[in-house]
DNA sequence: TTGAATTCCTACCGAACTCATAGTAAAATA
DNA sequence: TATTTTACTATGAGTTCGGTAGGAATTCAA
């Protein structure tokens, strides 16, 4: 019941972006050091989220990542649905018909309960509100 | 982000010694069949909940298991967190001080709200609140 | 026009974890 | 004493996690 590196690094990655943005692309090699994360790691963590849109990339010299909306247009939730694959605590929850007990089943009613306080959540969490909690508790 | 077979099964387990309750001891052999798992895998996790003291057990013939206490003094998150270990999202909410950079680090907010909405779900629902919750569904 | 910087793509790999299976010892009962 | 049942421990296949590695494609600057 963890949430992996890929949903982790993913969030540092664009709160990275919206703390060092200036409309400029920022290469990735950038972000890795100040997240001492490993760049080639971290590549294909942003690759996913540049395909989904996420962030806008430029190839070559002088190019690199930036975020592709503001921070307040980001949600925790939608940065870790993509790069975890699912958030759901059970597996039965991510596609309905996945499983053909849940009429008789004694757990699903917890699991959803579970679900919706994540969801509730991450999708009220933004990145800015994120930046704004952290800046709050740093003074 | 799933919780495992191990947390799953703990739960079923106690909901089935719930239902099935008489005083008497159920072998484990019994409630395998009724919910469909090994009984040999069941058994290592019945273990932990005997060793937790959560259910009694009794040796050989006409032995087996049954609840050390009535379903409405369990509640999911004690189950769950015996059998998971733990249902922390992040490794760094289990022990304080296993991370050093907490105080600079942007994300441990949002893992906190997360940890404190699903404990407020699972700590808040008992063995006998999701047997109520099913049996209203079935009806 | 060439070299450096940078993303894009894909294959691979060790270690840990998941989900069991297997066998035997110990205990209790009829 | 035979049977039933829990208790304990070892093993193992398969999958996921958390990367590493290398090269192709693209872009910019000198």
């Amino acid at each position: 019941m963890k949430i992996s590196t890929k949903g982790r690094y993913a969030l540092r990655l664009m709160l990275d972006l919206a703390l060092n943005y200036s409309g400029k692309y920022i290469p990735l090699k950038a972000i890795a050091q100040r997240q001492e994360i490993s760049d080639k790691y971290l590549e294909q963590i942003i690759n996913t989220l540049s395909k989904a849109g996420f962030v806008e990339s430029a190839r070559g010299a002088q190019g690199g990542y930036r975020l592709a909306r503001r921070p307040s247009q980001y949600t925790a939730g939608e940065i870790l649905r993509l790069a975890e694959g699912s958030i759901a605590p059970v597996a039965c929850l991510d596609c309905a018909g996945s499983c053909d007990k849940t009429d008789t089943c004694l757990t699903i009613g917890l699991w959803r309960k579970m679900q919706e306080a994540i969801n509730d959540v991450v999708d009220n969490t933004t990145l800015e509100d994120m930046i704004k909690e952290y800046r709050g508790r740093q003074r």
